[in-house]
DNA sequence: GTCAAATATTTGTCTATGACAAAAAAGGGA
DNA sequence: TCCCTTTTTTGTCATAGACAAATATTTGAC
C-alpha cells in the first residue's frame, strides 16, 4: 500500500487533540512531566507535532484504553509499545475475568474478512449468518463477540480505524434491516436508546434495540450523542419507562460517571436508567440507582425483572 | 410537559463545554471580556454554571451558527435573544441568496409531524412519499429541504435537539432501506463517503450516497467521524476515485478549512475531494483543489464532469 | 454614488505555570 | 489473603498575557 509523501509533516495541538483524543491540557502536562511528546515550535512559538510523535501518542492512547498507565509506558519507543500491545489483552483493567468465552470460529473468519476489505462478501456472509441463527442468537452469539474482537484487534494495532468503520457500517446495515422486519412491536416498556455526547459508537444501541424489540419492547432510538438535557426532555415527552445507554471502552471514565449522576438527578425516579457496554468504569464504580448491564444476555433478565416489578405496581 | 425538579442546578465547565459546544477557553475568555457567563464558584474555587446561564449560552451558540457575533448579542437577555432568533433566518452569514425555493407544503407538514412526536406516522408518511416520488426526487425535493427546515427550526429554538434526533433516526431508516434496494451498483467512480471527526451529522452522507448509487457509482461509506489519516488510508486501500465529505453548519470553520487542507496535502492528486453541505465557510473561503458541492443537484453535474475527464484520460 | 485597499476591532486559541482532588498503587497490620 | 491507610500518579482546573486570523470600518480613488 503506497502512500503519498505528505507535505504537511507537522500538526498543531488541536489537530493532535482531534487525532489522538488526548486533550490539550493532557498533551501539555505530559510534555512538562514526562518530556514526551516533545513538539517543535513554529514561528509563533506554538507547538507543532511531528507525525511520528502523533503515531506514538495514538499507540499510547490505545494501551491506556485497555488499562495501562501513562507514566509506565510513555518512555517506551514504538517497538516496545507494539510488543506490549501484542501481549496485553483486554483483560487488564478489571474487565470481568471471562474465560473469553472461547471464540467462535466464525468470529475469527469474519475478522479476517473485514481485514480483506471485501465489503460485499462481508455483508453477504453476515446476512447468511443472520438467517441461519435468527436475530436473537445472531446478536448475542455473533455480533457481540465479533464487535469485541474487532475492538481488540484495533487496540492491538492490528486493525485501522477505517477498517473498523467499514465493519461497523456493514453490520449496521444488516442489523437495521433485521430490526425493521420485526413484526408488530409491543407496547411496554417504552425504552429510549441513545448515547452520551462524547460516545459516537452506535453498535451497542442497535444490538440492544434488536433484543429488546424481539422481547416486545417499544424502542425509541435517538441515535448517538444526545445531550443529557435532551435525554431528559425526550424521556418525559415520550413517556419512557427505561432509558438505555451504551458505553464503549474509549469513553472518558469521568464523563461516564458524571453524566450518569447528572442524568439520574434530572430524571424522575420512576424512569429507570440502564447502562450497558464494555466500559471498565461501569464495573469499577457503578453509580447509585443505575442498572448496569454487563452482558447482553442479562438484558432479557433485566427486562423480566422490570415486567415483574411493573406488574406488582399495577396491582 | 412537566419536568422533574433537578437537585443538580449547577454544571462544571466541562459539562457546559459538552452541552453548549463552546470550548473551555472560550467560556473563560468570554467571562473575562464580556462578563458573561458569570458562573459561581464551588468550594474548590472552580466555576459552576447555573442552568439558566447554560440555556442562554445555548441560544447564543445557535445565533452564532447563523452568523451573529458574540460581542453584539452576549449582553442580551433571553427574551431579546429569542426575538433575534425569530427574526433572523439562515440567510445571514453569506448563505447563498436563495429565494428559499418556496417551501413545499409537504415539508411544513412533516416538520409539524416531527414536532408531534408520532414517530410511527412520520415513518409511514416518509415511506409513502418515497414510493410516490422515487428515490432521486425524494432526496432532492423532500429530504434536503426538510432536513434544512428542521435545522432552521432548531436554530430558531422552535425544536429541541431530541426532536431533531427523532427525525434523523426515522429518516435514516427510510433512506438506508431505500439505498439497500438499489439493484446492482456500478463500478466507477469509486466514492468514499464520510465526515471529519468533529462532524456527527450523517444525513448528508446518506443523501449523497443515494444519489450517487443511483447514478451507478460504487459507494463505500465509512459513516461519520473518521480521522483524517484514516480517510487517507481508506482511500488508498480501497482504490478510491473521489472522497466525498459532508459538513453541517455547526462545524467549526477553522476545523473545516484546516482539515480539508490537511487531507488535500496527504491524498494523491489523482483522488478528488468533494465537499458538500450547508456550511457557510465552504462558500466564503473554499480551499484550493477541492470541489465544493453547493446544492445536491450539482452532484450529478459534478459526476458527469468527472466521467468526462476520466474518459479523456483513458484515451 | 460605488468599489477596492488600508486600518481598526473583534474573537478564538495559544502560551506558561501553579494547584489540587480523585484514582490507583503501595504499604502495613490483622 | 483481605482490608484500611498512606503515598504517588494523573487529569483537569485556575490565572493572565499574547497574537493571528476573521470581520468590520474607514479611507481614498474613480
Amino acid at each position: 500500500m503506497e502512500l503519498p509523501d505528505s507535505t504537511v509533516v507537522h500538526l498543531s495541538i488541536s489537530a493532535v487533540e482531534r487525532d489522538t483524543g488526548l486533550s490539550k491540557d493532557t498533551l501539555r502536562v505530559w510534555e512538562r512531566r514526562y518530556g514526551f511528546p516533545s513538539p517543535l515550535r513554529d514561528a509563533f512559538g506554538e507547538r507543532i507535532y511531528p507525525l511520528e510523535q502523533v503515531d506514538r501518542l495514538r499507540v499510547i492512547r490505545r494501551l491506556m484504553d485497555i488499562g495501562h498507565r501513562p507514566g509506565k509506558i510513555i518512555g517506551l519507543d514504538i517497538a516496545e509499545l507494539q510488543a506490549l500491545a501484542d501481549t496485553s489483552t483486554g483483560s487488564l483493567a478489571g474487565n470481568r475475568s471471562d474465560a473469553s468465552m472461547d471464540i467462535h470460529p466464525d468470529v475469527t473468519q469474519l475478522v479476517a474478512l473485514t481485514k480483506s476489505h471485501d465489503i460485499e462478501e462481508l455483508r453477504r456472509q453476515l446476512g447468511q449468518r443472520l438467517l441461519r441463527l435468527g436475530l436473537a442468537r445472531f446478536v448475542t452469539e455473533l455480533v457481540a463477540p465479533l464487535t469485541q474482537s474487532i475492538g481488540d484487534a484495533w487496540s492491538r494495532g492490528q486493525m485501522e480505524i477505517y477498517e473498523e468503520h467499514l465493519y461497523t457500517e456493514s453490520m449496521q446495515v444488516v442489523l437495521r434491516n433485521a430490526i425493521s422486519t420485526i413484526p408488530q412491536p409491543g407496547d411496554r416498556p417504552r425504552v429510549l436508546l441513545t448515547t452520551f455526547p462524547s460516545e459516537p459508537h452506535g453498535m451497542g444501541l442497535l444490538m440492544a434495540e434488536a433484543l429488546l424489540a424481539l422481547e416486545g419492547c417499544r424502542c425509541i432510538s435517538l441515535g448517538t450523542q444526545t445531550p443529557i438535557w435532551d435525554i431528559v426532555l425526550a424521556a418525559t415527552a415520550q413517556n419512557i419507562d427505561i432509558v438505555a445507554l451504551s458505553f464503549s471502552p474509549v469513553m472518558n471514565p469521568n464523563q461516564v460517571v458524571d453524566g450518569l449522576n447528572e442524568l439520574r438527578a434530572k430524571l424522575p425516579r420512576s424512569i429507570e436508567i440502564w447502562a450497558g457496554g464494555r466500559c471498565p468504569v461501569l464495573q469499577r464504580r457503578p453509580p447509585a440507582d443505575i442498572r448496569v448491564i454487563s452482558e447482553l444476555t442479562d438484558l432479557t433478565k433485566s427486562l423480566s425483572d422490570w415486567r415483574h416489578r411493573a406488574g406488582r405496581q399495577a396491582d
